[in-house]
DNA sequence: CGCAATTCAATTGCGCACAACTCAATCGTG
DNA sequence: CACGATTGAGTTGTGCGCAATTGAATTGCG
């Protein structure tokens, strides 16, 4: 868990600096792709994450879109009311339960699944990637993040 | 360019899930780290960000920072403002054309270069990859932005 | 049973990202 | 030189991400 010794810091900021450029520009530039896509569906990326999930599972409480997307109830409240409004889910409280809500795919959520078929296949050309490589670029990305959870940085140096 | 036809849409909803679910989780974890590493310096990851910079080339026009981090005046400008207000940097109007601001360090700025210095080699180690591994997951990031900067997506399907 | 601790959603506040726009300074072309 | 086009910062508005807090419902422990 520990880094070469050998490096020199000068070196470390470097490659730091390169890391989280890289990793910040990723991001933005496949924003950037879904959100040209998903234009004319009238959604977000994060709003397309959240149907994503509501189209395999068709209605799922707040808490576990949550965790799936690994997004707290600051974020998700105010989506899931936009979606709301847009007239693709609905939102009711659970009666077993009445501190969880329950959240619903309605008949225009569920037939926008249709329209956003095209989105991974064009998003997966526009990477420009081979189907391998997008899958060890996965599979490395899901290493640091585990890694990164599980590691337990002291606040103050 | 194009992706195997021979993929269903069904399986490629779900690697695009993946990918994106995958990189997102990336960068929310990165983000949570330097979170923590940068609190006692009092900066934000994209202030770090622009610090980095800074600390690299001394002084700036905005322009030329947003160049180096693909952020534009909309961004920028409140973040360097919050800079000011913390003592780190000076903004003023170049004399030879006054559309540019140059963005300097004060000393304060400057000297907090030396309190930054643990911050690349523990952030490193709290990825728990090895150098290599990390330049090869640099490499296939820088891949993917290139291919989708240049990819000019089209807007309906 | 009764009350404290926990859970879940919502809200507030702050900062970032991006689009669309404004405004002044500069450039370029006739 | 003049005037229209372009450039560079800044502002506004929307949405996301996260921390901290609130408030109601539920759980669990004595």
């Amino acid at each position: 868990m520990t880094t070469d010794p050998g490096l020199a810091d000068e070196e470390l900021l470097r490659l730091d600096q390169q890391i989280c450029f890289s990793l910040n520009a990723a991001s933005r530039a496949f924003g950037g792709v879904y959100r040209v896509l998903l234009r004319d569906l009238g959604l977000t990326y994060p709003q397309y994450l959240v149907m994503l999930v509501l189209w395999e599972e068709g209605e799922l409480p707040v808490k576990r879109i949550g965790e799936r997307l690994r997004l707290d109830s600051g974020t998700l409240s105010p989506l899931l009311k936009r979606l709301e409004a847009a007239g693709l889910v609905r939102r009711e409280r659970s009666p077993e339960d009445e501190r969880s809500v329950t959240v619903r795919l309605t008949p225009e959520g569920s037939a926008l699944r249709g329209r956003a078929g095209q989105v991974p296949r064009r998003l997966l050309a526009a990477t420009g990637l081979p189907v391998e490589d997008l899958a060890a670029l996965r599979g490395l990305l899901d290493r640091v993040t585990a890694a990164l959870d599980a590691a337990e940085v002291e606040p103050a140096p």
